[in-house]
DNA sequence: TGACATTGGTCAGAGTCTCTGACTACTTTG
DNA sequence: CAAAGTAGTCAGAGACTCTGACCAATGTCA
């Protein structure tokens, strides 16, 4: 368990995964959106249009229920989202994005969006579409959601 | 900050990523090596052969000093570590891998060519290359340790 | 229909991870 | 040598995550 001169795979794929993170929070930063924190930002990510419940959110995140309700709870006091009744089942609610969440969003996007433009500058446009087309192909065996 | 139907590249990366992590976790677990935890491992992954610094360990695993010294005692109570003066600067000591982290590291390596292996059934021997290629590539722009 | 298992979610408590700030000891620089 | 920088530790606090126990609503099936 101790670092060897050649990259796995694994590393591979983390290094850019963790630049661009970086990249998002700083600029999400930068514009105000400081009162969050990157483990309710990798929930918050997960929820859909028309809300989320918070079972499938923690599942999606792979953390328990539990933690993916103390996080909700956080995002709901910073007025990130809102829960509100599922109507077709009445133990469940639907966790939604708020306003706040969706200016972040457009934020968040535009620096994805930037982000990978540099990456298709260095890698040039053929590689560029040959990664995205890997990593779209290899979702079908490591995604449990695909 | 909510969720959108088409992925960006930063999910696609990560999918995989976390994936791989999660076999190699298990895999270690199963193997008696179930007396750490994925940070603690995520610090012991860059140990060189010859020991690395504190400080260096820190900064690619981008956590402050503090928290690596925290997870280094535990690897070290653990028996995965040991700490030797460092011959070179009388403030430093080197953090090195013990057998036990050997050992590990056998296993771990051992699951990740498995599912390169099964990844690149997926893929095709082509697609695979590119995959690497493109990954290898980018890290010229995203690793600050390339 | 009515017992029983399942599912969505919460409460309580504990352990782990991570940070900021302040500090000591050693090294480098001018 | 004095000043500045670097390696690492100590102390304290906040954030994250888990296990276990629990309640309420839903689904299953004899």
């Amino acid at each position: 368990m101790v670092a060897e001169s050649e990259l796995n795979t694994g590393v591979l794929l983390f290094l850019p995964y963790r630049a661009l993170e970086n990249r998002v929070f700083a600029a999400l930063a930068d514009a105000g959106f400081d009162d969050f924190t990157p483990a309710q930002a990798r929930v918050m990510q997960r929820i859909g249009p028309d809300g989320t419940r918070l079972t499938e959110l923690a599942e999606q995140a792979q953390i328990t229920k539990q933690t993916a309700g103390f996080l909700v709870d956080q995002l709901e006091k910073a007025g990130y989202v809102t829960r509100v009744p599922d109507p077709t089942d009445r133990r469940a609610r639907l966790v939604c994005g708020a306003a706040k969440a969706h200016a972040a969003k457009e934020v968040a996007d535009a620096v994805v969006a930037e982000v990978e433009r540099e990456w298709e500058e260095h890698l040039g446009k053929r590689r560029m579409k040959q990664l995205r087309e890997a990593l779209t192909l290899l979702r079908e065996i490591t995604d449990p959601w695909a």
